[in-house]
DNA sequence: GCAAAAGTGTTCTCCATACACCCATGG
DNA sequence: CCATGGGTGTATGGAGAACACTTTTGC
């Protein structure tokens, strides 16, 4: 009942994350208003899918959690740590890699978009926009989409925006966010209230002027409201 | 980089199903009005934990998909085919097993009220009302109570909880339902009006008299609207 | 008739939405 | 003064909560 399997057909466990960051630049260094999500893919040197773009990640340390094996990733492609983390899925299908067993535990990660344009770009790791992907190696591509959706599901009654963005903020920063998150536009004047009626923000007392018109006011977010946090799992 | 780890400290993949069943009796064959949720545990005959009550599961096969794992580990505990199946998370903290590191990927099921009356009763099963467990094996409460995390507020937007009712049922029968998930009382006015707002339940014509009062009217699912379900995956 | 559950009607509040309108700035 | 985005006010409609009320049965 409990016999392990044989060693030939053992199954293999990895983490993976899906690294979303947002950018303004359209990816050759100019800047373009509308900012948009941005993701870092790794190049695969080796077979299944050798020269395919893929998520970074990679077998389980014996002594990490499954969190700190998506982090351990995240820094290794990025240099970057996560403003947000959460578990995004586990994937197990008997034939998603072509010659073995995989199962992929899969997190999905926000980090700071500032931080994000110094972020390393290595021979084989390039940054893609969210919604123009090449075919990824594996399931990949799925994965993503499923992380698009968790993340506009979420967006929508949490505050994870705001691991996509500084310090402080204007109000329409904010919602250019979500409106990159969602694909859609938003009523300022509603979403000013609905962010508000939360009671999570506060004005800095500062203001940022950016074009010929009234400057916006800076907010923060007050220290009293933690970032919204998944499920609590101890570290290594 | 992408090198296997040592022999000794690899990790060991399981998966294991958080059964649940609505059950009106008290356990010992009275019935006994409110429904609750039950679920049935399997006890270990080995250490870790040796003689603890634990979550059934176990190894993944080389050929079956993660959730035929689940299915698999359901039908040799219970005997019972799931009326719905969904992954609930990966747990992989370092020291969830004392002496080897187990990544579980769990996943939570519920069966029809009336099949779990037959459901399989060994020596080393036994079914458990959800709300008074015992201490149980490994991290398997804090296991067991995201999954009733899950079910609450996924009755509240879904229509899950049919999984635990029969073909035909009362609008009563699915607010007692609703109510042994949620804990609390729902108007019964309101209730109606919100479930057939989604216009997923018709009536059969057909009712049901219960006690000394008005005969309740029976519905079904209106078989154009297929029971909600999670990410598909592929069967082995 | 009475008790009890089934089922309907009405009101109220809280939202999200739509959109008109004023404010502050650069040019 | 004008264009542009920042910010406020207001009307409307839908969903849920609270609860009064009618219907149908067994006794």
């Amino acid at each position: 009942m409990a016999g392990a399997p044989h060693a030939d057909v053992s199954v293999t466990l990895a983490v993976s994350t899906v690294i979303l960051a947002l950018r303004s630049d359209d990816g050759i260094g100019a800047e373009s208003g509308d900012p948009a999500i941005w993701l870092p893919l790794v190049r695969r040197i080796r077979d299944p899918f050798d020269g395919a773009w893929a998520l970074p990640g990679g077998p389980l340390g014996a002594q990490e959690s499954l969190a700190d094996a998506a982090r351990r990733s995240l820094a290794e492609t990025t240099g970057l740590a996560p403003r947000y983390l959460e578990q995004l899925y586990a994937f197990g299908d008997v034939d998603r890699s072509p010659g073995d067993r995989v199962v992929s535990v899969v997190y999905w990660a926000l980090v700071d978009s500032t931080e994000a344009r110094r972020a390393l770009i290595g021979q084989n790791v390039r940054w893609f926009p969210a919604d123009r992907l090449p075919r990824l190696a594996f399931d990949h591509n799925a994965i993503v989409d499923y992380a698009l959706e968790r993340l506009r599901t979420k967006v929508e009654y949490s505050d994870i925006a705001r691991a996509l963005l500084g310090e402080t903020f204007t109000l329409t920063e904010l919602r250019t966010v979500h409106e990159a998150i969602l694909q859609r536009r938003l009523d300022p004047a509603n979403f000013r209230r609905q962010i508000d009626s939360h009671g999570q923000i506060e004005a800095t007392g500062e203001t940022r002027r950016t074009g010929a018109h009234r400057p916006a006011r800076l907010y923060r977010y007050s220290s009293s409201t933690p970032s919204s946090s998944p499920i609590k799992e101890t570290s290594a």
